[in-house]
DNA sequence: TCAATAGTTCAATAAACGTTGAACATAGGG
DNA sequence: CCCTATGTTCAACGTTTATTGAACTATTGA
């Protein structure tokens, strides 16, 4: 568990990579409720998505949105705190995440963005 | 060679497909291409991507772009003519591709955008 | 101190992916 | 009519992917 996992820095992050990173439904998911949580605490942790997949699926879904740049990942005891890198994206590639996120509002319903707890409690 | 091969309806392209296909490099660097050609014939043909890969691959690469609806394929005797499904994508998901194009722009060198012809030759 | 909670690691698996080359199909020009 | 140019199809391949469950580590609260 140690200390906080390795990301890559702003310029490191590489177009290919968090393209197909977005395209995967679970991340895209993650992604989503990332934004939301935006406006709010701009945090969430592990525990948050467990309604989208397994944990250890979950965790190896993170790795791939943290090694690309995608999003940062803090460690707070026994918790992981997550937040997008909404600056580091929308520098390097400007309007491609506000273009994701939209796309992705608009077929809400298709893609599956909202975990189950989320959809049944919609707390 | 036959007929022309079946493409998705608008409705049907998905964002993930479409994510997915953007995140190959070859395939990202047809679209860049094809994006470039859009302001003079809009056209391109197999032939004019042979820098970047073999033919059969490129066959394989044209297929998933044409199948995920991110172009459109005509065949006029020994040809076939590829463009962008330009208004279809950006009805469907506003902004993407062309925050994609200009970050590909952006990235140009870094991401081997253009085929070696094109390098060498700079026509 | 002990148990519960949060999350990771690892090995296994099945499917999908990208790449290759050889063989094939088709159309057009001499 | 044949030859060439254009592009496809197919099988083979090694790699990467997403997913699972069991075992593990670390932190917290009682």
């Amino acid at each position: 568990m140690s200390r906080t996992p390795p990301h890559p820095t702003r310029e490191q992050i590489e177009l290919p990579l968090v393209l197909d990173c977005l395209s995967d439904p679970i991340r895209l998911a993650i992604v989503y409720q990332l934004a939301q949580q935006e406006r709010v605490s701009s945090e969430l942790c592990c525990g948050d998505f467990n309604g989208l997949s397994g944990k250890s699926n979950l965790t190896y879904h993170f790795a791939k949105l943290r090694e690309c740049g995608v999003m940062q990942t803090r460690v707070a005891g026994t918790n992981r705190f997550m937040r997008l890198r909404r600056e580091d994206l929308d520098t390097r590639f400007p309007g491609l995440l506000d273009a994701v996120l939209s796309s992705a509002a608009k077929d809400a319903d298709r893609l599956q963005l909202l975990s189950e707890c989320e959809v049944v409690e919609a707390d």
